[in-house]
This record gives C-alpha cells, structure tokens and sequence, in this order.
DNA sequence: GATGAATGAGTGTTCATTCAT
DNA sequence: CATGAATGAACACTCATTCAT
C-alpha cells in the first residue's frame, strides 16, 4: 500500500517496471536494483513508495487483481439470467487476459510463489463478489451444480488462465469458435 | 580402475530436500546451500550429481513429472470405454496430489518460473502419450467434442490442480462425494 | 537531485591495496575480498568504482602505466642531442622504479599474466610517444642503428627492469658507478 | 621432484597438460582438476606424483629450465674465444624458445608469480654455469666490462626475451638480419 | 597405483536495504 | 522528495585436497 505522494508517473513507471521485469527475467531474478533502474529511478527511490520488496511485489498482485476484478465487471448486468451473466464474465476475462498477457502472467507467477501467502485473499475476493454472487443465484435456482465454491470457479475460471497460458507460453493460436465452445464447455461442467 | 561409488541415498536425499524446501520458502529463497543443508551433505557435492542449480531443479521437475505420468497409467486398461479410462486416469491423478501435494506443488512452483523454459516439453509429453491417445479416439468416436487437446486437458486435469491447490493453500475439505461430482463436471465439460 | 558524493579517499586505498597485495601474495592470490580488507572497505563497495575485479586490476595497471610514462617525461628537453635525452630518460625511469618498486612489480606480474590481453596497447603507447619520437630521430641522424622500435627498447630500458628486478628479488647492490655504467651499455647497444 | 614411478607417460601428460593450461587460461585459473583434466587422468593422481599444486608448477618451472640450460650448452665449445661461445649461446637460446615458445611463456609467467620464491635459485644457476664462466673470463681478459653478473645477462640474454615476448604477443616478425643484429647489439653493449 | 566421491574454505559478484546529502 | 554511496549477508559455484575403494 504506496503512501500516495506527489509523483503519481514514478509510481506507474514503478508499476510497470515491475511487471515487465518479472515477466522477462521471472521473479528470483528481479532485483529491486533492476526494477528502479528499469522503471528509471533509483533503488532508494522505491523505499519512498514502498515498504521494501516484498510491499512492491504484492501491492503490484493487488492491483493487478483489482483491475481484472474491474474489467470482468464492466457492463455488468445483474438482472440477465445467470448464464448470460457467466458468459459475460468469461469473456471479459478471457479478453483481459489476451489485452495484457504481462499482467495476467505476473499474476501466475505470483500466486505460485512464497509472497501469495502474503496477500489478504478477503481483500482480493472482494473484488470478484458479484461473480460469487452470481453462482450462488444459479444454485438457488438449481441450474448449477450445488457445489463449493472453490470448485465452480476450478472449472469455470482456472481453464481460462490454463488456455491463456497455453497460448502464452507455447503459441498456441486460438479461433473465435473454439473460444466460444471453450465457454460451452465450462457451461456445461457447472450447469445441472 | 576402482574407485568410490556414488551414493544412491545422497540424490534421494537431494531430491526430497528440494522439493521440501521449495514447497516451504518457495522457489527463489531456496538456495543451493539451503538445500544442500536441507539434504545433510555440503553444496559441493550437489555439483557431483548435477550439472548445477538449474540442473538440479529442472531434473527435480522432470522426475516428478515421470511418477506423475507413472501413476496415472498404473492399471490402464485401453479395452475400456473412453469414459472409464478417462475416470481411471482422473482419479490416479487426483490420488497422486493428494498422497504427494508437495510434489504436486514443486511442479506448480516450477511451470511457473522461468525456469520451465528449459524443460524438454516433448519428454515430458511423451509420459503422458496414452492419455492423449484416448482423448483422441474419443473424439474420433464422437463421444468428445473435437477441440484443441490443450482445451481438453484445461477441462479435465487443469481443474484438479486448482481444487488441490485450493486444499493445500486454504485448507478447503472435499468430501468423496464432490470429488466424485468434480470427474463428472470434468466429463460433462468434454463429452459431446 | 542531492546524492552522497564519492569518496575519492576509498578509490586512493583501493589502489594502494592493490598494488600491495598483488607484490605479497601474487596475482592469482589476490582476492577481491582480501583487497577490499587491505583497503578498509567492502568488497561491495570495490563494484561501485569498478565493474569487476579485472576492471580493478587493469585500470591500476594503466594508471600507474599512465605514471611512469609522465614520470619520464618530466624535463623532458627535446632540444637536447639524442643520447642526452636518452639518458635523460633512463635515469627519470632507473629512478621511478627505485623509488617505486611495487608499482613496478606490479605492472611486471601483470604483464605477464592473462589480463595483459585485455589492456589496450595503443592507449599505453601513447604515454611513451615522446621516447619513441627520440629514437626515431636518433635512427634519421644515423646515430642509433636502424633495427624495429622493439629491439631497440629491449636493449635500452627492458634491461632496467631485469636490474631493477634482481635488486628487488635478489638484494643485489647496486652503486651509483654501476648504475652509470649501464646506460653506457644500452647506448652502446644502440648506438652506430 | 617426482617420486618417479612406473608410469611415465602419465608423468610426461601432466608436464605437457600444465604448460598448456597455464599459457592458455593463466596461472591462476589453472586448476589442479582442470591440469588432471587436460592430462586425461585424476586430480587425485597428482598427488601421487606431486606432494601439491605449488610441486607441481614448481617442478614443471624446473623442469623447463632444466632443458634450457642443456638445450644452451649442445656443441658449446670451452676452446673457443669469448665471443663466439657467447653467440653461440645467444643464437642456441634464441633457436629454443622460437621452437618452445609455450615453455617460454609459461618460465615468463612463472618468474613473476609468488611462487618464484620457492624455487632453488642455485639449483637453477647450475644449469648455467658455463655461460657464466665465459662471462667471467671475458672479464678477466678484459674483453667485457667489469660489471656484475646480473647486469651482464641483463643486457645479453634479458632481451631476448622482451624480443620474443615480442613476437609472441604482438605478432611482431623478425628477419634473419635483425637477429643477427641483435646479438651484435647485446655483444655491444658488454664489450670493452 | 589410481580412482571418483566428498568437502570446508574460498571465489567473484549481487542482494535488499540504509544513510548522508 | 530523491539520490548515489555504502555495506553485511548471501548468492552460485570452484578450489585444493583427502579418502575409501
């Protein structure tokens, strides 16, 4: 959490600076030297806005998290039946994904490392309330499956990043119709 | 020529030390000293048995990977219906996490990191083979939709990794009962 | 932009730590940590004013190159008959290696050690163009025999450096009537 | 010194792959497993032959000054007049290091390393005492000046090296004419 | 005699962080 | 607010040497 000071650009360049470097070097490899030097400020600098490196690096996952948890959100409508709504979400997602892969992978990265357990996931959930919300509506109307949570969006949301970094990491080239019955398929796991 | 032989206790001691050490402190913390006093030897002699840190790593992930593979094919019956070998498979893998959530979670550390770059994809795949094989006469039989084989396993295995990341990470229970609905929402995502 | 200045004091020690260790405990003893040590400071600090151990090493060679070169060249009188400046020369370098024995066997451990590869030749020419000019003009007069620069330094100075050299190695004496006579010897060398 | 044993060719190999590394990579990146390498045998075989590393090089430098002092004195003739005995020495050292300029190299690099102190200086001098002798003869017969000893050599065989050291490095080419001017020189330089 | 395994001590270098300016 | 200088601690890795076989 940055005390938000006068230099609003430093702290975009910071932002940025952070993503591209974990995404270019990975994540051990991103010193905080490399970061300021790549964001064109200097180490100390990043003690002004920051904690230290552990603060950056999860602040930098929040806000990320935050941004996808706004983009899925856009023109959400609450009083469309829940598939549509679903469908909706899904493909935001799907097209935030595609638009910053570098967000989206630093995310990956992230939440497979040690720092993931640094992050209040209550903070992070709240972001995505109104998808939960919304799967809970389709339970109560029996049109989805009535389980967990955890394993609704294991189905609905996890094949999204496991594509996406499919797409990523091994240039995999998708269709728009396979995009779609993708979202057929993530349907069809949850729906009753 | 004689001469003193290797060791055999000391590389399975360096194996279960990373993988432990990775799991505990994360992928970038474990240092090749740390490790080496993990597994009770000097980080020396972890040059003896591998090339170096990377080597050592990547020939951690590749082995996991192999029992993995291993595992999943143990009792495999190719007389059986698409469906039932797939719930075989499903369920040896679903096994395997939960009997070894820490390798399980070594191999989601490392295909994570950059460090997965240097894996020989093509090897790992090979362990794999005959569950494509039958994902694959599946949708020759027309009993699974005919998408890209890299969507299908976003369906099908990709969701076991986020319910058992779910139980590690959030000590989340699953009951025998929604482990037997997960399979089903993973077959009702494919089939046609 | 305010910054905490160098400390031209750490650079001056890091040179004199140099240069004394590398004449007691040679060059490949000579670590960047028993440097930094000798000079008061951490090895960290030595990679704020050098790239790396070989830049530390080469520029204390080219520096005290860069020494000499100046040292030899003061009162330099280029009015004078040839064998005059010459002498001129021998004496202003007879005595530099006198009263500066280390910095002299620091550049002859150096010369003949790998990192010689890495200095550039013409950048330490440079520093004895004036000396060369003489011999030159020494040649044109038909005063000194036309044979290549190189032999011609062999005979004049390069024996200096083997007197010098047993003097430092061996205590061998030397009187101020030896000394005379051999720059008598290297003119006879060179001399028609 | 070698306790020589019943492997020769093993002892031959060392000698060869020591010289070779060291002119190669330097004195002090040659290992002693890089040395055993090279030879094509075990760093732990070494200590058989020698007590360590320093015996190693040590024996290795003497070795090499060995053949040298012997390689000077084929077909030296005691009835000779100074002169002639002196350019035939000067021509025979010449002749040596153009056909082993890597033994050269590595009696170079070794002369300015701290292990120089460790050799057995009058060992090294017997392998030259007939130069010496005519030296002194030359002096009694008041044919060559009457400086020490040191200074003497350092104008009659100290250039050959910087000459040659020349031609090593610099790739600087030498006619039949220039050698035979240099000895002229050097004999000028010590001749009454 | 000869070997590869094994290691404590050390290598050059980078780290996250602090501090005087 | 912002900086470059400074550093102790750690990094991955190699060293010379020993030892059981």
């Amino acid at each position: 959490m940055p005390m938000r000071t006068k230099d609003d650009t430093k702290q975009d360049a910071l932002f940025e600076a952070t993503v591209k470097l974990v995404n270019e070097i990975g994540f051990a490899a991103s010193s905080v030297s490399k970061i300021a030097k790549e964001a064109g400020i200097s180490p100390a600098t990043i003690y002004i806005y920051y904690k230290n490196k552990e603060d950056l690096l999860v602040s930098t996952y929040v806000e990320i998290k935050k941004n996808i948890g706004r983009a899925i959100q856009e023109d959400f409508d609450d009083t469309q039946p829940v598939r549509n709504i679903l469908k909706h979400v899904w493909f935001r997602m799907f097209e935030y994904i595609s638009q910053h892969p570098d967000y989206f992978q630093y995310t990956e990265q992230f939440a497979n490392s040690p720092y993931q357990a640094l992050v209040d996931k209550k903070e992070i959930e709240k972001f995505f309330d109104p998808v939960i919300h919304v799967l809970n509506r389709g339970i109560e109307q029996k049109i989805i499956k009535n389980v967990d949570f955890h394993i609704l969006t294991a189905f609905v949301f996890y094949p999204i990043l496991a594509i996406s970094n499919a797409r990523v990491c091994l240039d995999f080239e998708l269709t728009d119709q396979s995009i779609e019955t993708s979202f057929t398929m993530a349907w069809d796991a949850i729906r009753l």
